[in-house]
DNA sequence: GTCTATACTTGGATAGAC
DNA sequence: GTCTATCCAAGTATAGAC
């Protein structure tokens, strides 16, 4: 099973959303990145707006797989954070969500791009709405919430990037496993 | 006192970076915009890069005026939340976060543009980190709140301009006008 | 300080050989 | 299906007239 020319170019094109940003990631530079000629771009996907929604979506369906899966054993909030941690740390060695940050400031303007944007986030919120309907005790406004922890997530990958070592989220994450025990009890105090 | 032409540039290049995006913001398109001739972008800022971070820098300034403006006088956190959605509307209506959003996405790869985004978001942390530090009881990791609230925003800010009418983000700020006054006396359980 | 004109570079995309 | 070569549009930046 040898990867079929598609599945390299979509690989490349994710590294170079990652490590050269939106405006970095030209046809010629994602050539580049993958060793192929830059002509196959446009023959195998029409046009760079078509192979930036192709690498989108396939990002998007293997992560929320992965998170679905890790994340549907968990029965309680203290649990949960530390589970979420790991995946961010996951994430954040990949580079996936920095893809994603791009991809999203890079649809401003970009009408297709952002279109696939929202549709895709349907799902994460999905998730992120049954996980805390689980973990969080009734009564709270768990939609918003859900939505809330996302756009949040968005935030902080976004980010992340931009601080020379990271100590600083990283202390953030600490701070949400130390504190996680305590938040579950406390809420419970709404119910 | 008519507006210099400097300032006609810094103002051209907030709206382009705003309705065009990071890519889009180009010194043809600013000039476009601000209808002056494009050589005097580079005649009075050298580069565009340089020309982005000075727009940056000011935006900073004068947003920070305004919000430590207004917060300072805040006493409690449930009169807190709804000032802070009054400054988010402001700064939706004009589109100040989607400029930042955009800068640091394509800060990506861009060491001195990158350079000055973390160096300009101190202040606000340490806003965040007073502000917080007031209407919140004492015994909170209040810099890891501050930050991570900051690093919520850059995701909201990020995330408003790809819904179709903003309900969604919309919701969420009224639901945190709703709960606001209930987290107050629930977090001093904490202290 | 502001204009026109333009040098130079890079990017998206296509034609046509293989 | 993959390559080379190339067209054309758009970008940054500068030179030089006014």
């Amino acid at each position: 099973m040898t990867k079929s020319i598609t599945q390299t170019i979509v690989k490349a094109t994710l590294e170079t959303l990652r490590d050269q940003g939106f405006a970095g990631a030209t046809s010629r530079a994602i050539a580049r990145r993958g060793a192929f000629n830059q002509a196959l771009i446009f023959y195998h996907y029409g046009s760079l707006e078509n192979l930036r929604l192709v690498a989108l979506r396939q990002l998007s369906e293997e992560r929320l797989a992965r998170y679905t899966e890790v994340v549907s054993d968990v029965p309680t909030l203290d649990e949960l954070v530390p589970v979420m941690v790991d995946l961010w740390e996951e994430d954040k060695a990949a580079g996936h969500v920095q893809v994603v940050a791009q991809l999203i400031a890079g649809s401003a303007n970009r009408p297709e791009l952002a279109g696939a944007v929202v549709e895709l986030m349907e799902p994460w919120v999905a998730l992120a709405e049954t996980t805390l309907e689980r973990v969080l005790p009734s009564g709270l406004p768990i939609p918003d919430i859900a939505y809330g922890t996302v756009v949040w997530y968005l935030g902080v990958n976004l980010i992340t990037h931009l601080e020379p070592d990271g100590t600083r989220t990283e202390a953030l994450f600490n701070r949400g496993r130390e504190w996680a025990p305590l938040v579950g009890p406390l809420l419970a105090g709404f119910s």
